[in-house]
DNA sequence: TTGTAAGCGTTATCAT
DNA sequence: ATGATAACGCTTACAA
């Protein structure tokens, strides 16, 4: 038999699909204790599963929601996409999940197709490409809830998940100087993702905080993807143009770990020639040799923070009251490992 | 406006909905060039999107697939995701994945929410626990269509993808060898696992076939998770029992940057000392140092196959054609890097 | 306590 | 060439 409905259980047990219906779903004051044992039995009996979508017909609701992501192969994507999991599936509901492949046209198309599964919220990373918003807009107008997360914008009328990129670049490179470190690199990534700018802006502030200035030339832009061939290539650039560099900021730890392997390479000693330092704390971080200093940046928990706003705006709306947007700053901290210079223990070497 | 439905169309151009819907669709021959150029003009104006909960119910088609995979935190099972959301795109399919987070309850759950949405097929690989395979073939009988991928049960009557485990660790180990290997290592994965248990049985035969006598003590289990805390610990067990190891074939890459990590440490030279053949060919292989030697399982391919072999069963039943299950075998290949003793080269230094 | 019937948005059959 | 209408499986207001 393929999938039974309400109509098949109704006539097994002789009586109405109204009645099978309200003991199913329980809460029904109205159903008398025997009917309802004997429904939930024959249920089982007949491997009665819901239709979802002729449920959703009637309550306008799926019970689902959609993520739109650049990618799920990277490592921090995919345990925010875990994170959305989890804290989907605890509160019941569904996740369809879609990649833009960092193509604007692909993230419009994803965003229409989630709105013909009539998904009950939306949630994006956008791509690097992104810089017109009518198609988040266009959720919004159309009421279905919408939350950003990492890669957001600001001028989006949404509640959004993020870290705080500049603080964390911040960090990290006044951690580089604390060290000793006078002659800070940045492998930046391309020119218009905000993380990169923002990462890029913070890295400059602590320079100039501690009275360092500022030089373009220590600037390397990872445009290719910001991945491990661009630390790497970029990381032979700066060692034949800057012998007198003490350390590298990479916007990310694949950047860093391009940057390690060229070092390895041409045996420059990490940390005591150069110091590196990364973002993200990618599981490969720990691998490397040396292992990686790094910004740990959430990603379990940006996931199912942004899901758990999502669909407490969802319960919102059904409840008829006012949706609050709100826009959450998930802390990072420093992950300190081999490849930054610990005073400390080379001194007792 | 929340989400224009025909009838709206319909009214907004004084037609009937019947017309729109026609229209909309193409192919009829019914419908003039002049009403439906402008029935297509207003569903852009007014922004329609079709119900697609809405159609179902009508077509019977969710144009959805369903994934259950243990988990997607893995670079080998995002690759296959890839490999599956580019097929069932290509092919105007929705993917609706799921994760089962190793556990056989959970892979159930999964099954039954992807059965109460519909989806028009479901792909599956099952966890390491699963040995009773009633709800996969619940789905069967259900006449949903199943292909199983990379981890499959040979007894549950569906189309497969898989690699042949057994020959490409045979062909690991030949390899080892070929290059004067005589004192070969195997860090095997759990008991259950099919992949588990085929590489252990490749590496055998290969001994055997080679007349190296096999050796229990040289086999070590790692059943944690077969991750990289396995390899790292189960290497320094190795080097102790035995001095005079030459190389080691690891289940995983994972487990063999584990090896690697443990022997660069207490300063054993890979792979003048011991070398070391990975399996998997993650991303990570080609930025650990040394670089590692493995098996290229290709994930895109394996993910591709399986939703393209899904989705033409699909067709095959709507035009009400018998199915034939088949099972691929997608080819590996072994990709030769620093870890392994190069004869020429080393020669050459 | 149980049942009848309308309606959700779409498609497809049959009239016009 | 266009339209009226039934049907898909479910929930729910209302009736019995």
């Amino acid at each position: 038999m393929i999938n039974a409905k309400l109509i098949d259980l109704a006539t097994a047990l002789g009586v109405s699909v109204t009645t099978v219906s309200k003991a199913l779903k329980g809460g029904y004051s109205d159903v008398s204790e025997t009917t309802r044992a004997k429904v939930i039995e024959m249920a089982k009996t007949m491997n009665y599963k819901p239709n979802a979508n002729a449920v959703y017909l009637r309550t306008n609701e799926t019970k689902t929601i959609g993520v739109v992501i650049p990618t799920m192969v990277h490592h921090f994507f995919s345990i925010v996409l875990n994170g959305i999991l989890e804290e989907a599936e605890n509160r019941g509901y569904f996740v369809i999940i879609l990649q833009s492949n960092e193509k604007y046209e692909l993230e419009k198309k994803q965003i229409d197709l989630l709105i013909q599964k009539r998904v009950d919220g939306i949630l994006i990373s956008i791509t690097n490409e992104t810089d017109d918003f009518a198609h988040l807009n266009a959720i919004i107008k159309n009421k279905t809830p919408l939350v950003m997360f990492d890669k957001i914008a600001k001028i989006v009328n949404c509640s959004k998940v993020v870290i705080n990129d500049r603080k964390a670049a911040y960090d990290a490179v006044t951690f580089l100087i604390k060290k000793g470190h006078k002659k800070i690199a940045h492998f930046r990534g391309s020119y218009t993702p905000q993380n990169s700018i923002d990462r890029f802006l913070g890295y400059k502030k602590a320079l100039e905080d501690n009275n360092i200035k500022f030089d373009q030339t220590l600037v390397y832009v990872c445009d290719k993807n910001a991945d491990f061939e661009d630390g790497y290539s970029n990381a032979k650039k700066l060692v034949q143009d800057h012998d007198d560099v003490d350390s590298v900021f990479a916007v990310t730890d694949l950047v860093a770990i391009g940057i390690i392997k060229y070092l390895n390479e041409i045996k420059i000693e990490i940390p005591e020639q150069i110091a590196v330092f990364g973002f993200s704390n990618w599981f490969m971080s720990t691998v490397i040799s040396p292992t990686l200093t790094t910004i740990d940046q959430p990603g379990f928990e940006i996931g199912q923070r942004a899901a758990s706003i999502l669909i407490d705006e969802l319960a919102e709306i059904k409840a008829n009251r006012d949706v609050i947007h709100q826009t959450i700053e998930i802390p990072t901290s420093i992950i300190e490992r081999e490849s930054t210079l610990r005073k400390l223990k080379t001194e007792l070497i």
